[in-house]
DNA sequence: CTGGGGAAGGGGCCC
DNA sequence: TGGGCCCCTTCCCCA
């Protein structure tokens, strides 16, 4: 920079937000700087005002309310949150301090549950996603923006909550102001918790548990884990089901791969130009941009690739095959990823004709939902039945109803036996 | 619309 | 069981 041009330089540290909340879950986790504690049945959570705040439009509500109060202490508070299940507030305080949320497929009801209630949008927009539901009734965003209601903490506490209980020194305060169904305890104790449910006080053997189930035990099965007790060899390629979509991830070592797609962590830097990838088999491909190793020769021509199925697309070109041919048109593709966008196009969409019905029997379990991303073949659903995440099942190429405790209310079919068959439905037998 | 490059993500195999 | 490495499919983008 020449003198006189004081420019503003501006130099990212893009770890710098991750090593943050990474070393505010280390202070959560040993309590450290912890001034708030969140309790539910039991339970209880130190965590950190700030960071609640950032995370949940209630706390922040709730938080803002109080900083317009005097006489309010700042001190450690305590706010019971029995509405909310003790797995479903570690899983939610977990996704605070490290955007991961990490939930057995079996609590996802009430993670979202939870983080309706504490304004999460982030969050149970996922969860509703995963569960293929809409909110009931209400436009979803205004419910995510909304703190809860006294009615809804009500209805979702494991007893029924008759009467709000509160601490005899609690001071006689109004409730405006803050979020409905708390009432302050000496300034610091907001409680909402069934009557049958022992006080703080009593619970006083209750020790923090401030991580997420799911590393204990898998007993349910969801994690694929499960060792069978005859002692015979455990299946060296034991298929794990992702906690957040319910995919069944193949091959030992590949659920923390995959967990990744949804973190959207990105660990491997690349040193020379700083881009960053989930996996590191990716970053080492991308190096060979940077050293200029292209190992992948062609022998008929002197072009070289970087990646191997670059080659095998190059030596299509080099044979002429063009194996992948339109049904419709006729045209040949030498990609097959040519040939289904070919056929994504309206062109063979509207010259498509009509084709023979399959005979009837059984379908191949890898046929599924393949036609939904045909040609826009309608998918004739049962009655009521809805499909989360269609193209998620479809890469699935099973079933829902064969997908481990996956999206299980999805019962429909996708064709009725006197429809047309698709026509992916004669690719699907590979 | 097509050809080609590249990225993302999953599975197989091996250690 | 986790991770490395490789191959594959699919998708996106650009010319």
């Amino acid at each position: 920079m020449s003198p006189g041009e004081d420019g503003l330089i501006g130099i990212p540290f893009p770890e710098h937000s991750n090593e943050l909340l990474s070393r505010l879950n280390a202070q959560r986790r040993t309590g450290l700087l912890c001034d708030l504690t969140l309790t539910s049945r039991g339970a209880r959570y130190p965590t950190h005002r700030s960071v609640m705040a950032a995370v949940s439009l209630y706390f922040s509500r709730l938080f803002g309310a109080e900083e317009g109060e005097e006489g309010e202490g700042h001190g450690c508070s305590v706010c019971q949150l029995d509405c909310v299940s003790p797995d479903a507030l570690a899983a939610l305080l977990e996704f605070a301090y490290t955007a991961t949320l990490t939930i057995r497929s079996s609590g996802m009801r009430d993670v979202l549950k939870g983080a309706q209630l504490l304004g999460i949008q982030c969050v149970a927009d996922a969860c509703r996603d995963i569960l293929g539901e809409t909110e009931t009734g209400e436009d979803p965003a205004e419910e995510a923006e909304r703190p809860p209601s006294r009615r809804e903490q009500d209805r979702c506490a494991v007893a029924p909550v008759r009467t709000l209980w509160r601490s005899p020194s609690a001071p006689d305060t109004p409730e405006s102001g803050r979020p409905s169904g708390l009432l302050p305890n000496g300034g610091s104790h907001w409680t909402h918790r069934p009557e049958d449910t022992p006080s703080e006080e009593e619970e006083s053997g209750a020790q923090g548990r401030a991580t997420p189930q799911l590393d204990q035990s898998q007993g349910d099965g969801s994690g694929g884990g499960a060792m069978a007790a005859n002692g015979r060899k455990r299946k060296s390629q034991m298929p794990q089901q992702c906690p957040v979509c319910q995919k069944i991830i193949h091959g030992a070592g590949k659920l923390p791969r995959h967990m990744r797609t949804h973190t959207g962590e990105k660990p491997f830097q690349c040193s020379a130009c700083g881009v960053r990838f989930t996996r590191n088999d990716k970053l080492k491909i991308h190096m060979r941009k940077h050293t200029g190793e292209r190992p992948y020769p062609c022998p008929s021509c002197p072009a070289r690739f970087l990646h191997s199925y670059d080659l095998k697309n190059h030596l299509s070109l080099h044979s002429g095959d063009r194996p992948f041919e339109c049904p419709l048109c006729h045209k040949a593709f030498a990609r097959e990823d040519h040939l289904q966008r070919h056929r994504k196009g309206h062109s063979c969409l509207e010259l498509r004709p009509r084709r023979p019905r399959r005979p009837p029997g059984p379908r191949p379990p890898g046929a599924f939902l393949q036609i939904l991303e045909g040609h826009g073949v309608p998918v004739p659903l049962l009655p009521g039945a809805r499909l989360p995440f269609p193209e998620l099942l479809w890469r699935m190429g099973t079933a829902p109803e064969e997908a481990e405790g996956g999206s299980a209310s999805v019962t429909h079919r996708v064709w009725e036996e006197d429809e047309e068959e698709p026509d992916a439905a004669g690719e699907e037998d590979e």
